[in-house]
DNA sequence: CTTATTCTTGACTAAATTTATCAAGAAACT
DNA sequence: AGTTTCTTGATAAATTTAGTCAAGAATAAG
């Protein structure tokens, strides 16, 4: 399994175009989301091409051309954005084929499957806007639970 | 957030060994593991090296040596084996400091640090023993849920 | 109908990471 | 002494990720 900063970015930039369409009643354009959200202008020109062809953007070239959601926010999966840029979400080396050991499957088999499971429906159940939603109600939230140990967060 | 090869490597040498070590009840050599599991032999002499510095595996050299869990494989998650492996688990870029954005908390912070959350409690809720006891039961299962879409699984 | 703006495409490069490999050495048993 | 097996550190090969670039095409405004 893995989630590169392609993926990452790609969120970034769905969030930020979600944001600044609602805000400038208008497209938004790879300058200004790669200004704003830091990401190399040239790396995301390649990254909403991506999403450009899963049909999570539309665009327009020329004067104030730029790009847009090609639906509203509720209804685009976090899921939707990441499995569009990333090739290898997978867990697994066989890629669900179960043959895994010597044709047969390997001990590990089901773990990774699982894992997947919980993968899928974590990102499935979280739409741009929720993430949105949360942002906006962040100052008045108080940090939850102790994370010293296993994974950092950020 | 990344699981390599490395790391699946790892659960599934530790798996190997929690079997062996019961059956033979002998220590597990490096050669078996290897070729039962299909893992490079020299890789796997780095990889136990790594799980023995962290103390999840004792070893003894010589003739009838080999290597065996340091607890019980109740007793040992596999977040204990994934963590003791890779690196970069973590899902984001700051690496928990939440200043990914100059300075300030990128958008999409709070969703990284809650997939790290979702795959904290999974990894450490499952032990050896369990991945185990699953496999045990394999025959009598029937698969459940389509997994058509998003990951494959194997 | 020309110019400025902005997206589009494909090919390419550089850096980083992952996936190994190897050889010399040390410990333990027979 | 000799064989088995782990131990260590360094190194190499392969793959992937991250990022760049330049030429082109679409659109709007004047």
């Amino acid at each position: 399994m893995r989630l590169t900063k392609k993926g990452k970015y790609a969120v970034s930039a769905m969030l930020d175009i979600a944001l600044f369409e609602d805000k400038e009643k208008s497209f938004v354009k790879i300058q200004d989301i790669s200004k704003r959200q830091r990401i190399p202008n040239s790396y995301l020109e390649q990254i909403l091409r991506n999403l450009r062809q899963e049909g999570l953007l539309l665009s327009v070239t020329g004067p104030n051309g730029g790009y847009r959601l090609s639906r509203e926010s509720e209804h685009i999966s976090i899921a939707d954005i990441v499995m569009s840029i990333e090739d290898r979400l997978d867990s697994t080396e066989c890629g669900g084929t179960a043959d895994c050991l010597l044709g047969e499957e390997c001990l590990s088999h089901d773990l990774w499957s699982q894992l997947n499971n919980e993968l899928e429906s974590f990102l499935k159940n979280k739409s741009l806007a929720d993430v949105l939603e949360k942002n906006k109600k962040k100052p008045l939230e108080i940090s939850a639970g102790d994370n010293k140990n296993l994974i950092a967060v950020g």
